[in-house]
DNA sequence: GCCCGGTCGCTTACGTTGTAAACGGATCAC
DNA sequence: GTGATCCGTTTACAACGTAAGCGACCGGGC
């Protein structure tokens, strides 16, 4: 299908030798038998991307693992805490990632930088599960998607505060870096199932009624092939560079509250 | 409670004489009898609003407006399209908005701004709604959350391209638009319904087993107050700023494209 | 050896869900 | 009057999440 492009997106998963591999989840035709919480997360987090979201039924997860439903309730207290399990093991795959890392080695922005891909690469991984990973209520104001993970949060404030940010400047810069995560993946992910032909309808008027009528939306159709273009990459790095400029901008400004630089960055 | 603070958040529901009121839905009194596409909209708006996303169901919705549920099958085709329709209507509200125009009149910024707000105040307006706006499956790739209407991209691509943007420009524009929406408000709406102070536990342990161990996140602990802060109406102003700033100069760069930029990408 | 408490998956059962299909009573045109 | 059309109800069914109890294994003490 899609043989490796110079110019491939590094994040998708198709540019890198697998998902980070931090669940193998089932060692496919071994050890057959033995349930297990992590065994059953891990099925279920293939499932829903094989299948959508909507597809996944205990019973149904059940018997994709040879089993009835009733068995996932020994480990697993219900379906919503089953989802809540799915979400924190997708997270879990960043600690697998080696190209991302909890401290700050090379600098703050290294830090975000790598982050970002980290969480960029778990989304085009599991497109199906990120929604959920988004949409989950917080367990409290800063534990926010897409990190979802107090471990996260912890590493990300020392890394900022490490790194001459102000209390106030890391803060404001912990839910600028989520917002922009969250909303770009989102919609990045989104846009993946989205078909752009009609490719086929199985019969029927032959090319009319599609959707509806774009007679009135003229400049949507006239650009259409350019809103259907997938740059996400490119305006993934751009956002990302630019709040990385506007962060050091703040910690510049945080550090020398009298006076200025008159030459940020 | 809350009564009108002159400090107050202007985008939230008591900032304002109500929610731009573009449906009314029902007659609080009155028309008991007609129902009707609109009316079963209305109705499952509020509904979610006032108890939640997973409490909606046909049964249920058809009993709060006095009626069995199979009668809702008349009007809306089944429960998907009926969130689908949801959707639409509230994002519909901006038309009803006299502060968000559909055509640029005082600058594309002006234009924006108010299209911003207009989405906040739905955002805030219709908390638990809201998710569902940026969850939804997008028709095509053009109509993307939290917009979802093609008229609203059609406005949006003119006001940009009537105010030079170039078509590549305008397009960037309105995705960086979208994400930047879309992931404040996300953020902003799902911090809404989560419990800082333990507030009330039932009975047990007086005071320990609080969630998780917070012992090995000192750094979370020490920010607590300050994470806890609800600074979002700052940050989405000052976000949006940013972006209109960037757009700014995405939009002069564009308009000598020779000679120019010392600064590639 | 045997027994025995524990673990684990299965079976059965119940209430709720979304929705197809048929039904009946208004209301209307003629 | 009389049929057609509208519109809410009734009945029915498969699938869902999950509570409760069952039985087949298991490793350790006597």
């Amino acid at each position: 299908m899609t043989e490796p492009d110079p110019r491939a997106d590094p994040d998708s998963p198709e540019g890198r030798g697998g998902t980070a591999a931090a669940i193998p989840a089932a060692p496919p035709g071994a050890g057959r038998s033995g349930l297990d919480r992590r065994r059953i997360l891990g099925a279920a987090i293939e499932f829903i991307d094989a299948n959508g979201l909507n597809a996944l039924t205990m019973r149904r997860l059940g018997s994709y693992l040879g089993v009835e439903a009733m068995a996932l309730y020994r480990y697993v207290p219900g379906r919503e805490q089953l989802l809540d399990g799915v979400v924190e093991s997708v997270i879990d795959e960043l600690y697998g990632d080696p190209d991302v890392h909890l401290g700050v080695s090379h600098g703050w922005q290294d830090y975000l930088q790598r982050l970002a891909h980290g969480v960029r690469r778990i989304a085009l991984a599991h497109p199906e599960v990120f929604p959920l990973v988004a949409t989950r209520p917080p367990a409290a104001p800063w534990v926010r998607p897409p990190l979802r993970s107090l471990r996260w949060v912890e590493s990300f404030l020392e890394a900022m505060l490490d790194s001459g940010f102000t209390e106030e400047a890391a803060v404001a810069a912990y839910r600028a870096y989520s917002s922009f995560l969250l909303g770009h993946l989102l919609l990045e992910v989104s846009q993946k199932g989205v078909k752009i032909s009609p490719e086929d309808q199985p019969e029927g008027v032959p090319d009319a009624a599609e959707s509806t009528d774009l007679r009135n939306y003229p400049t949507v159709v006239r650009l259409e092939s350019l809103l259907s273009l997938d740059e996400s990459a490119a305006e993934f790095e751009e956002a990302l560079e630019n709040l990385l400029g506007r962060l050091e901008a703040v910690r510049q400004e945080s550090r020398s509250p009298r006076r200025g630089d008159p030459r940020p960055s």
